[in-house]
DNA sequence: GAACCCGTGGCAGCTTGCTGCCATCGGGGA
DNA sequence: TCCCCGATGGCAGCAAGCTGCCACGGGTTC
């Protein structure tokens, strides 16, 4: 049986999965330790062209923290989060490129050799089931693109401290109001206000960025 | 180049393994979903000698948090880690048995067929160090078996990490249920057994605790 | 097949949260 | 004094969230 193959060099590469990117039906995932391969001009028009394409498919892409270390890998991923792909960042270093088309076809790339970089492309159940469990577990535990580039800690005046540990005791607004010696409508204001200041759309999202920003009100 | 073997049948997978597993040198990786290939008493014996031993080699051992669900399970794994594996639970479902020896080489399972189960053993470096890296992203963010069975971290399963993310994300609740296919009913189901886990009495608490925990999904 | 269990989804009615609008109040400043 | 301004709070209407009830479909068990 055929169904692994050994490929030379970018330029095969790209000859050989030009026709294959365009034949996704419904998922196409990606792990990465950086953006060297597909950012080149060449492979660029490829993956763009796949992209653009706008299929129904689902497009997640997995990189090391480390392709965001220059502006250009920044506005790469940035553009890829914007024409819809999932873009997460892994915790650890990833394989040079690992990409799994629908979950039946499955590429490795090697390290760059003498006579062009190694791929290895498969078909093979085994072979593609088992990276694709695993791409699963590291894209599971792996950061959103946009919470990873958020870090930033806004502050907070006495008021909205003192709203933050009403909603965290879990009050509702109508005791935590009482509580707090203010009408409904002031505290529901205040929620407002912590909510803009957090950047949240939700109370959810707000008690979330609360928690991982430490803030205890 | 005959770097990629398959294997039929437990029974080749031992005798062929049996070599290989008595000559690991630095390190020996197994990710699974559950105990069902080694803890049968032939294997047992062939992995139990290896690292009875005692080797200089580290072994790690990563399962999904089903090999956990029955007490024979706990027990074995206890064992291997009282035996100075290190084993860690990651959140999400793991390949059906991945190993890899000293970097150099890979086995991976196939689904039970008839004739016996497939195994893919592979040295290619390209397919190793794609698997190695995989691995390496998912066991890094794998809890240490011990932690998990203190359990200071509320088990969530897959369900629940997914609606977190989707309420982490600030969606109304009618487009994350609509994004994760399923209906508004289901998924505000999905949200009271989270805030259940998490003995939180509002979304807001909710949030603030998952963040403290630093779970994201 | 029948009897069940379980997960799902629709519906309904209720609670809670959100916000625009306007009235009120209290404290400067002209 | 009068006016302005910002903060407050009531109200209303709407959006969002919560939950009990029941029905349906797919498994499992007997």
């Amino acid at each position: 049986m055929t169904d692994i193959v050994t490929i030379r060099g970018d330029l095969e590469l790209l000859t050989r999965t030009e026709q294959l990117f365009s034949s996704v039906r419904e998922e196409f995932v990606c792990a990465a330790r950086d953006l060297e391969t597909w950012s080149r001009p060449a492979a660029r028009q490829v993956a763009g062209g796949r992209l653009r394409r706008g299929g129904t498919h689902r497009t997640r892409k997995l990189y090391s923290p480390s392709a965001l270390a220059d502006e250009r890998g920044r506005e790469h991923l940035g553009a890829l989060a914007d024409r819809g792909a999932q873009v997460r960042i892994a915790a650890t270093a990833l394989p040079h490129e690992t990409i799994v088309v629908d979950r039946r076809c499955a590429i490795l790339a090697g390290l760059p050799a003498p006579g062009g970089r190694e791929y290895t492309l498969t078909t093979a159940p085994t072979l593609v089931g088992g990276v694709y469990a695993l791409f699963e577990a590291a894209w599971e535990s792996a950061t959103d693109l946009d919470v990873f580039l958020r870090g930033e800690q806004p502050h907070l005046d006495a008021g909205s401290r003192t709203v933050l540990r009403a909603l965290g005791s879990g009050a509702t607004d109508e005791t935590a109001a009482r509580e707090l010696g203010m009408s409904l409508r002031t505290y529901r204001r205040r929620v407002a206000e912590l909510l803009a200041a957090l950047d949240a759309d939700s109370r959810f999202q707000a008690g979330m960025r609360a928690g991982e920003l430490g803030l205890r009100g």
